[in-house]
DNA sequence: CGTTATACAAGACGTCTGTCTTGTTGTAAA
DNA sequence: TTTACAACAAGACAGACGTCTTGTATAACG
């Protein structure tokens, strides 16, 4: 049997194929985001999808298959979020909505990272895994970076500010916030989010850190 | 057979129990860290501490207990070191010292991180594990405003900066970067993070972001 | 119409899991 | 010395797992 590409094919071909991948990929990051990776199973995903163990099988030669498209997607899911937020907007009200989309305000979002935490632990284990999460992580850091570029170009930041230095940092607090809002109640209603967000760009518009007090003191610990 | 407590025990008195728990413990971790949470069985571990399957379930009841008493043990390692570390310190200098003991400059801590990662999956399904997850993030947090509070007392720090607010953010910062070296080669070199707390560093003292560029500019994405 | 590859379903199998259980050994009080 | 229990070991087992395999239906081409 050779099975290299034979010219005249002829195949089933189903209304949406894409579609139904998807729909499982969607299934397994629920199952993740509900039960954790730990319950993630061919079986699982096939009951949380509606279908069969062949289909998911079908699909994904792999679990491993499965779990990277699942990374991708949940990457992606952000992106395209983001991108029809941002339109053309620009400067420092595109940064505040890649971070507002970022941040944990709806249960999706808060679903997301709590996926993401997951794949952020099968990274360890899992090099492709490892290399998504770090083309996604530099994917929004030069985002974010473009944004203060044209916000601080356009004076809605302050000029003496560094960018590619205070970028990373913004990143690295927005994942903190996020990660902590995971295991952290208080941390997932809206009126603390919002109260952080307003500090952290606040902060940005002047560059000094004694703006950061912004009517917050009502959180004790 | 009654077995409410008898007056007149005599068992078999080990040499050392605890030492073997945290033996145990410490094997279970070092599985976490090396093969993920997914490798973790009461078969793995036995086998990454030298010991017999029996034993495991002798100390630990359930592997939900050794997974709770893992990440107890992981939280309170980090605890001790930095407490050995600070000594009498006060101010500036603690909470540095309490910064350069979260960052993962030794393979040692970068473990832990591996470690932490993996139970902050964890406690979206464990209860118990987000709980104490909680604690060890307050834990922190307030030891961290206590040393930023003497420091500005001290004048270590600028006089404008609001501690509450930002000692929460400068943790926030920390668990960003930290998390993001996890799956980030280059973020687990030395000389970035060296780097990287420098900034953080300097950016308290004078609470202006304009003086965040603090030699960086070598790193390029 | 027959051919062929795809969409989908499910049986079978070997492996690994957690836990229950039944052990054996050693020590310290009675 | 007997006794009672902790320290430790390992057999047994039911369930869940990933994957290999074999099956049927269907749609597009020759």
């Amino acid at each position: 049997m050779d099975s290299t590409t034979k010219e005249g094919a002829f195949p089933r071909v189903s209304d949406s194929t894409q579609e139904r991948r998807e729909h499982i990929i969607q299934a397994a990051t629920g199952v993740i985001a509900r039960e954790g990776l730990a319950a993630l199973s061919v079986r699982s995903v096939a009951t949380a999808a509606g279908c069969s163990r062949g289909l998911v099988e079908h699909y994904f030669r792999n679990k491993n298959a499965l779990l990277v498209a699942s990374n991708d997607w949940a990457n992606a899911t952000y992106l395209k979020r983001v991108q029809t937020a941002v339109g053309k907007k620009s400067g420092l009200q595109a940064l505040e909505l890649r971070l507002r989309n970022l941040i944990p305000y709806t249960d999706t979002i808060y679903d997301e990272w709590k996926v993401r935490v997951a794949f952020w632990h099968q990274g360890v284990t899992l090099p492709l895994v490892e290399e998504a999460n770090n083309r996604s992580f530099y994917g929004v850091y030069h985002a974010i970076l473009e944004d203060m570029r044209q916000a601080q170009a356009a004076g809605e930041i302050a000029a003496g500010i560094p960018l590619r230095v205070t970028s990373e940092l913004l990143l690295m607090t927005m994942i903190g916030l996020c990660m902590s809002s995971i295991n952290d109640t208080k941390l997932r209603r809206k009126a603390p989010l919002d109260r952080r967000l307003a500090m952290i760009l606040g902060f940005l518009k002047t560059g000094d850190a004694a703006a950061l007090e912004v009517g917050d003191p009502e959180t004790e610990y």
